[in-house]
DNA sequence: GGTAAGATCAGC
DNA sequence: CTGATCTTACCA
């Protein structure tokens, strides 16, 4: 396991996305592998949170190359971003899905948090199956905003462990109305851990 | 000042 | 399909 150096992050996140796949996700004692990412374009994006401008909730994607941008989704979820390309320019890659690799039992009790008893159990391919529910399985929320994900000594960075996907499918963003021909979806071919079916 | 629309998810 | 509930944009 080592971290990520600055040079694979400081690009354009067309580029990023798909050399984010396979990496690990690491916030404390738990830890999953990247399956599933999206890139958000700034001034060229009218999906991007960046695209009108600054404002108090995007402020952190304009921050340098591999800080993590955290937003509230629907006023309920939090949604986890590696920022990319140069400081200022408001560029990122959106974590859709990951596969559990470590404290699967701390992601089961955090996903657990506020189902009903009734509900039917969480499989390990429930717990970090889309950007709202993985950043609930791995304990991120809006204190981790800003953390700077390249730094190993960190409470959430990210570490590569030398897996790498044998190929990778690419297609259109999901649960946006704008700018939804743009191919900027990236997951690891075949996969079962991907948000939905490939 | 009010309102509508989200980079979502769970439950019916 | 709907409701939950926070942030922002846009209009009056």
């Amino acid at each position: 396991m080592v971290t990520v150096s600055a040079d694979l992050v400081a690009r354009d996140p067309r580029l990023v996305g798909p050399d984010l796949l396979g990496l690990v996700l690491r916030q404390g004692t738990r830890a999953g592998r990247i399956i599933e990412v999206e890139a958000y374009c700034g001034t060229e994006d009218p999906a991007a949170h960046t695209y009108r401008g600054r404002t108090v909730r995007n402020s952190t994607m304009y921050g340098r190359a591999g800080l993590l941008y955290v937003y509230r989704s629907y006023g309920l979820h939090w949604c986890a971003n590696v920022v990319c390309g140069v400081e200022g320019e408001g560029v990122a890659v959106l974590l859709r899905a990951l596969r559990p690799l470590e404290g699967i039992e701390e992601m089961r009790v955090a996903r657990g948090l506020g189902r009903r008893a009734t509900a039917p159990p969480l499989t390990d391919r429930d717990l970090c199956r889309g950007p709202g529910r993985l950043t609930q399985a791995l304990g991120i929320g809006g204190q981790h905003d800003g953390a700077d994900l390249l730094a190993a000594d960190r409470d959430v960075h990210l570490l590569d462990d030398g897996w790498r996907p044998e190929s990778i499918e690419q297609g259109t963003r999901v649960g946006i109305s704008v700018a939804t021909d743009r191919p900027w979806r990236w997951w690891v071919a075949g996969s079962p851990w991907t948000s939905r079916p490939g």
